[in-house]
Parts: structure tokens; sequence; C-alpha cells
DNA sequence: GAGATCGTTGACGTTAACGTAAACTTACTC
DNA sequence: GAGTAAGTTTACGTTAACGTCAACGATCTC
């Protein structure tokens, strides 16, 4: 099955872009992550599905679960001449920049505490032998 | 049951300083994450199970599996006059490392997205009404 | 000393996030 | 037109990370 227009996957394709799994990307679809078009019963993946994915993975990858990640996606799309949808959206947006910048915080204690026990190996290292460790 | 030297907690306590459920702080336990001793069948907790529950739960906060964390805190407990120990020890801090950044880049680039959505979210608020909007 | 309050150990239940297998169309190929 | 390759749905299985419940022992309390 040879695309038409280069923008069009079918499921496996997307599958093997992404580095995961169909049955992951229609299940994906089946929590309303994910709403490809169809030619006839068949998934038709175009590029806003792609970018989809993407944030999904990278959300996952942040430790987000799959509803978390569903409503974040909504932020994209929420419609801005809706002013209740705004000040909605506003406050969606602002909990999870507090959310990432704690977690971010979590990540640069982590990222010092693992260097130092790094330093701390490599000196001991020099300590027991005489010969260089390289990092 | 009052606690005779300061440092020293029963599963409740620690529960309710950590701000999770006793039936997790056994759990974790039970993976071997954990290792209290006992007054008799009584689980009692140091300063040091303490610290390591802290860990436990900042390693969740970002993202990652018990297992991981299992691995993740055998670092810090790793023997250090041991060569071969330490060589080990180097290589999974630095994965781990490796790990973190990657996980750090997501989230910067998903925190700059985000601002992004918030500005145009404040902008279309301003052309909507004339009143301003507080971020 | 009967109850209420922690603690314990099983054991089974639950939710999230898929994996796996079965049974079936559709499309191409030889 | 029989095979096969890729897609579909439906359904049951699985793993992680606990929750919940039952049954029990030790302590404190009135």
């Amino acid at each position: 099955m040879t695309a038409m227009i280069s923008d069009m996957l079918t499921i496996t394709e997307l599958a093997r872009e992404t580095g995961i799994t169909a049955r992951a990307i229609r299940f994906y679809e089946s929590k309303g992550l994910l709403t490809p078009r169809r030619a006839g019963t068949t998934r038709i993946y175009t590029h806003r599905e792609h970018g989809r994915l993407q944030l999904i993975l990278r959300g996952k990858r942040l430790g987000f679960s799959l509803t978390d990640i569903g409503e974040y996606l909504d932020l994209y799309d929420a419609d801005p001449t809706q002013h209740d949808q705004i000040l909605l959206l506003l406050d969606k947006v602002n909990s999870r920049i507090e959310e990432l910048k704690s977690q971010k915080v979590d990540l640069d204690d982590t990222l010092k505490e693992l260097t130092s026990v790094r330093e701390q190996a490599l000196a001991a290292m020099q300590e027991v032998s005489g010969q260089a460790a390289q990092a």
C-alpha cells in the first residue's frame, strides 16, 4: 500500500515512524486522543495525527497518564473565540505549567545528586588504581 | 504509641509525614525498596528509610517505575571500594543521567509550548473584550 | 476483661495501558 | 481463484501499583 499523497500514512507506517505498535495507536484512538479519517474501514493518518501522536508520546515520557494527556491535547484545540473557553483554557494551562515546573525541580535535584555520585565514584577510582577513568 | 527517639517512626506516622498510605509503604518494602527494622513484628522507620521513601516518591513524580527506582536507589548503596562495582555504578549513573537529560528536553519543549498557548489565549482575551486579564 | 486502637499477614479486587489471539474483510498476486 | 498480506473488530490476558477486606495479635483504657 503506497501513499498517494506524501502526508497520508497507514497505521503500520505510522507505527514504524513513531516506534510504537499499531495496537497502541488504536488504543489511543479508543481513548479519544486520535481521530483519524477513514478510507472505507481503513484508518488514514495525516500530518495532524502524526503531530498529535508525538505530543502523546512526549506526555508519556514526562510521566503523565493518557487521561492527563487528553486534557493537555484539548488545550491546543480550544476555541479561542469564546471568552469563557479562554478563561478555562488559561486555568488549565497555568496549572499544568505549575506541574511541570515542580517536576523540573525534582529533575534538577536528581541530576545534581547523580552527578555528585558520579564524581565520588570517579574519585574512588583514582584512589583504588593509578589508572585514569574516563566518564 | 509515642516514639522514644525522635528519629523512629511507626508506619502510620511515616505515612502521614509522606502523604501516602501505609499499604503503599508495605508494598514498596515487598518490592525491596525499603527494609525497616522490626520491634517484634512492628516495623520501625528511621531517618534512613524516610530519606529513601522521599527518593522513591520523587522517582515516581518523574514517571519512573518502581523497578527503575529500585536500581536508582542501588546507586546510593553501591560499595565504593570495589573497582568493578564502581565501573558498573558509573555505567548506570551515566545512562540514567542521559535519561533525565532527554526528559528535561521534553519538559522544556512542553513548557515553551504551553507558555505560547497561554500568550495566545491572553491575546485573544484582549481582542474579545477591553478588559485586562491577569496571568 | 471487654472494647477500641494500631499493628500484622494473606488474599482477592481494581485501574491503566496495552499485548495477544481469533475470526473476518479487502486488495493484490500469481 | 487460492494464497497472502494488511487492515478491521471483539474479546480475553497481563503487568504494575496499589486498594480493600478478613482474620488475627499486642496494647492501652476504662
